[in-house]
Order: C-alpha cells, then structure tokens, then sequence
DNA sequence: TTATATCAGACTAAATTAGTCGTATATAAC
DNA sequence: GTTATATACGACTAATTTAGTCTGATATAA
C-alpha cells in the first residue's frame, strides 16, 4: 500500500531525540527506547545499523551509548531508508538487468520504464528532504 | 519499502489488453488471464473491483466479458490504485483525524506534517500519470 | 569483579498481500 | 427448457514481508 517502514520511523525519533540532546556526550539504546516509546530490541538493531552507515557512532561498554556522526542537515531520509530499510523498489523488474526471476514479462513489460521514472521522482522527494526538516 | 501492489500491476496489464483490443465488444477474464499470464481467480475479482469503479463495464453470460468506460488518457494511475487498493499513506498518522490508536505520539508527532507534504506529491506523480502514457 | 552498555545474528509472531475456492446469477446457443 | 460459459460475491488459505524477541558475545567504567 507504499507505507514507510516502522524502521524508518523508529530511526528518525531516535535520531531527533539524540539530536535534542547533543549536549550529552552520548545517549543509550534504552533511554531513547523508553521515552520514545519504541522497542528495545528492535531499536538496538537500528542502532547498530545506523553505525554500520556512518550515521552515529557508538560508545561500547558501561556509560556507553550513541552519538550523531552527521549534521541533521546533512542527512536525507532517502540516506536513512538505504540504512535501516532498502532501496524504494516499486515493482519487482526494478533492478539494473532484470531477469525472467524478476519480471516474466521483461520481453514485454510496459511498466518498467513509466514505472522507473515515477520510482526516481519519489527518491529524490526524499533526497531532498532532510533529518533536520523533519525534527523541526 | 515502497512497492506498489500486484493489483495495481495487473490491472494495468488487463486494461492494456482491453485497450489493445478495442475492436473486440468485450474480453473475458479469461482470455486476460492466459494471455497476461495472471492468475484467473485473482483477475476475476479485480475486474469486478474494476466495474466497481466504472473504469470498465461488463456483460454477463455467455460471450460476456469486459469493455473499457474510460479512455486510457482520462484514467490516472492513483484512481486505478483507488480502486483496486488503497489509497497511499506513508504512516498509519495519514489519516484526517488521527487518535491515539492511529499514532501513539500524536501530541508530539514530528512526522505528520513533513511525511503528508511528500505524501501528497507522491499522489501527485500518480495522478498526473494516465494509463495512456503507460501502455504506450 | 560486576553492572551496564553495544554487537551480532538467529528466531518467532503478527500483519499484510497474494491467491484460491465455492456458490449464485446472467445470457447466448441449441 | 437445458446446457455451456460468462460475471458476481464473499469467505477462506497460503505465502511473503515486516515487526518484534531472544540468546549469547564483547567492551568498559566503577
């Protein structure tokens, strides 16, 4: 039904709610868990995802926690799908050399190119949205 | 992640096909199906989602079948999602009056009003694609 | 040494989407 | 009238995807 992910969700609140708290040298998976109102093991998964993209970087064992490694303006919320969730995909023949696997009809698939251009327009609406306009 | 329904994808391939083969009075599901390789029982019931709609009409009994109402230039590809689907929502908040079994953070939701912004223009795109631009 | 944090990945549950089935009704052809 | 073939309708099941949970490891401050 073209929904966001709850990841994508979940990531934005997390990242807004270190945002607001910069002055703390670094915030853990469970503070953000329990005021945001997410689930923890879920959230301690993005997090580590989030790290893995360069997005926060993380403090290990006790006092540890995350910390932002990029300015809210400098992060877009097409960055933070690629992160915690995938590559908008409006069809299954959206791949660079589709496969009969992906499409059964590539010989004759009226969709992929209305479709692609449609699929890059929505990409760049979230390329050109930034973390810092949402958390505003 | 953003993909859009396989009703969506076979509708538009049946509408072609009936488009296709205008000079023919009307198609049978069935004929749609074998050809378009889509499973019958499921065409069948989006065809009548279709009639519905009034994007087609249909004729019953034998040599029955389907015939277009609308021309392929006046049918958006947001109504075919409309009919055959749902409409579009980003988050379960997309709603007009969204309560707290809609967003459990509606007093302090910073993704209403950035996330409906692109929502709309997501619909946007849909609506100022017709059918006619993509079957041809 | 202990408590509390991240890290990693397998696993389970819930929800959504796709597809199937059974039965009723309409109509052309015989 | 009977038969064959079509749509109409709605319940049901299967498959896939998404969301959430669990188990165990490592890191580090106190």
């Amino acid at each position: 039904m073209l929904k966001i992910a709850k990841s994508v969700e979940y990531s934005i609140l997390a990242l807004r709610y270190i945002a607001k708290n910069q002055e703390i040298e670094c915030i853990s998976t469970k503070e953000i868990a329990e005021k945001e109102n997410i689930p923890y093991d879920l959230l301690a998964k993005l997090m580590q995802r989030l790290v893995k993209h360069k997005i926060i970087v993380s403090k290990q064992g006790k006092l540890g926690g995350y910390s932002l490694n990029i300015k809210p303006e400098n992060l877009t919320i097409n960055d933070l799908i690629l992160a915690v969730d995938q590559k908008i995909q409006l069809t299954d023949c959206m791949v660079v050399n589709p496969t009969i696997e992906d499409c059964g009809r590539i010989n004759d698939c009226c969709l992929r190119n209305p479709l692609s251009k449609i699929q890059d327009k929505i990409e760049g609406l979230f390329q050109n949205t930034t973390l810092k306009e949402i958390i505003n």
